[in-house]
RNA sequence: GAGCGCGUAGCUCAGCCGGUAGAGCAACUGACUUUUAAUCAGUGGGUCGUGGGUUCGAGUCCCACCGCGCUCACCA
């Protein structure tokens, strides 16, 4: 139970958004909020779409907390799936298949992929999926559905009643030529299918019907405006929606600004109140320029989940939804680590502070447990961040999580897979983050004939070692050969026992000809924690110039 | 043209209801008994875009201006 004068002031964004829906509750009388989301199936869902679903709930759950649940609410995820095919989208196979149904309903375009009854079909599951991966808490629903079986009827019958209101509104925003053919209502065609775009020659209030032309053959046609035998144009059709369901709330991006106005408009003449809205920003790319979708330069879903968690996706989506923020891989990481940190501090903090920290919002104001690994003291710990593992992977040099585990340990002893489960995931994303960033990086070169000759030495000392995993007797050994093929005769640095020390060029020997870049491990560390044979193995193969194809090799795969 | 947003340390950004500016990275210093990664401790660094206003007090609120970015004006 929170405090009454604590949910009073909390001031998160979500409860902004709740207390407008409270206001409204309190001027409507309405005895359940409906929450919507829009989706339009001619693509399949991306990371916006994630997007306004969380933000959305974070907004409902804020909602559910400031009435005490007194109030229910469910929340619509909407496919406008009766949308005419406009163009063949390029990512589909079988396109012929789609080029043949174009200006037809989603819902009556073959379906590409052939796994459902329409392409709009297929794609609704894909929606469904894609919010159920996630576990979102939602009801889905299909404009075909809803226009077919009556459920928009008496809300269509009102925008034909109130059609001149209708285009009062619609007119002045637009165009010249588009005026003269604009309608709000689009006629199915009887025969083909099509959502047709066409001026109305009459319309009959009584009847429930509206007269147009086909302007290919001339004919005339009387159509029903209920029933699923037309649809309404895009803005006319939110609003119809709005009224229609009952909409209390619905996000929209930015670009959207002036149709949430104008449908808006359209809701009022249909004698309803258009739903609470917020408008949030669109997402900039890496360099913090407009996301195109033919560019391809924005992040898709599976590419922030390939190297991030869920839940720093959430965060993203929490934090400042009305500020334009770069949506590339770069990101990631931080976000990872904030989240973490927001929820290492979120158990001791008090209840106002609480309700501002994102992972309330997240998990619905019951965040899980922070995994800590011993401090050192005997405090609670501390979390490992991923900023850490992601340095850790790149120590280990090595895409197997058994060695990244090793240095885990090695960092904080008695941690395992099977007490951080949540830890080892973050290794499965830091792991898929050294090769598809840090590994092509590197740049291997082969060793010069002095530097080879050390390397040699290197390989024969270790063989006395075989099995060691003695890190500080490693280093030793490393030290000493060095000594020899790379002393320091500047006497500035020495070993202990008053010897000349080691040149630096020796280890970058090391880091380039074995790993690939300039800087690394303690190498003794590093053979103790690779293993001696596979140390050696690794100077056979840059001895061999193996290293070297490998990796370009490896790179020219990417491409 | 209309709308939205941004301008705070070298970089990326936090700064809630106004109360003498913070983090991460970078830099620098030191510790970890041998100049390397990591880790730890510490240091330096800012006219808070500009100009006004409100106020005892403004990065924070209001107005104007400058600069930057995006969106909408055809389709959803």
């Amino acid at each position: 139970m929170i405090d009454p004068e604590t949910l009073r002031t909390a001031n998160a964004w979500p409860f902004e958004e709740a207390r407008k829906l409270v206001a409204r509750l309190e001027r409507t009388g309405k005895s359940e909020i409906l929450f919507e989301t829009g989706y339009g199936p001619s693509g399949l869902p991306h990371i916006g779409t994630f997007g306004e679903v969380a933000r959305t709930s974070m907004v409902r759950h804020a909602f559910r907390v400031l009435t005490e649940d007194r109030v229910p609410t469910r929340l619509v995820a909407f496919s406008d799936d009766m949308d005419g095919l406009r163009k063949v989208p390029d990512n589909v196979p079988n396109r012929e298949l789609l080029a043949g149904a174009l200006n037809r309903p989603l819902t009556a375009v073959p379906d590409p992929f052939g796994t459902h009854e329409s392409f709009g079909h297929h794609n609704n599951a894909r929606l469904r999926a894609f919010l159920d991966r996630f576990g979102f808490d939602y009801e889905f629903l299909s404009a075909t559905d809803c226009y077919r079986s009556g459920r928009f009827d008496e809300t269509l019958l009102a925008v034909l009643e109130r059609y001149d209101a209708v285009m009062a509104i619609m007119l002045p925003t637009l165009g010249p030529e588009r005026r003269q053919t604009y309608s709000p209502f689009l006629p199915l065609h009887p025969v083909t299918g099509h959502v047709m775009q066409v001026a109305i020659e009459e319309r009959n209030v009584a009847a429930g019907t509206i007269v147009w032309r086909d302007p290919a053959t001339g004919e005339r046609h009387e159509t029903p405006v209920t029933g699923g035998h037309a649809k309404l144009q895009w803005k006319p059709d939110w609003a119809m929606r709005w009224v229609a369901l009952g909409v209390d709330y619905e996000m929209a991006g930015k670009d959207l600004i002036d149709s949430v106005k104008v449908s808006g408009q359209i809701a009022r003449a249909l004698g309803a109140e258009p739903p609470e809205g917020f408008n949030y920003e669109l997402f900039l790319d890496e360099a913090g320029g407009k996301i195109s979708k033919s560019k391809g330069n924005g992040l898709t879903i599976d590419e922030w989940l390939a190297y991030g968690t869920p839940e720093s996706l959430s965060l993203f989506m929490y934090n400042k939804p009305r500020e334009a923020k770069r949506l590339h891989f770069d990101v990631i990481p931080r976000h990872v680590d904030d989240y973490l940190t927001f929820l290492e501090k979120y158990p001791g903090q008090e209840g106002r502070l609480q309700l501002g920290n994102p992972v309330w919002h997240i998990h619905g104001g019951r965040p899980p447990e922070a995994e800590l690994i011993p401090s050192g003291g005997n405090g609670p710990g501390t979390t490992l961040s991923f900023s850490m593992l992601l340095n850790l992977v790149a120590v280990a040099n090595s895409e197997d999580p058994a060695v990244l585990w090793g240095f885990i340990r090695r960092y904080a002893p008695g941690v395992s897979p099977q007490t951080h489960p949540r830890l080892d995931r973050l290794a499965g994303h830091a792991v898929r983050y050294f090769r598809d960033f840090v590994r092509p990086a590197k740049t291997y070169r082969l060793a010069d004939e002095r530097e080879a000759a050390a390397l040699r030495d290197l390989d024969a000392a270790l063989a006395g070692h075989m099995g060691s995993t003695d890190a500080e007797a490693l280093q030793a050994v490393v030290y000493e050969v060095g000594r020899t093929h790379f002393p320091d005769t500047s006497g500035k640095s020495k070993s202990p026992d008053g010897r000349p020390g080691v040149l630096q060029t020796w280890f970058a020997t090391i880091y380039q000809i074995l790993l690939g870049q300039d800087r690394g491990p303690r190498f003794g560390s590093f053979i103790a924690l690779y293993g001696v044979a596979e140390t050696r193995a690794l100077i056979a193969k840059a001895l061999a110039g193996d290293l070297l194809r490998e990796h370009e090799a490896f790179l020219a795969e990417r491409r």
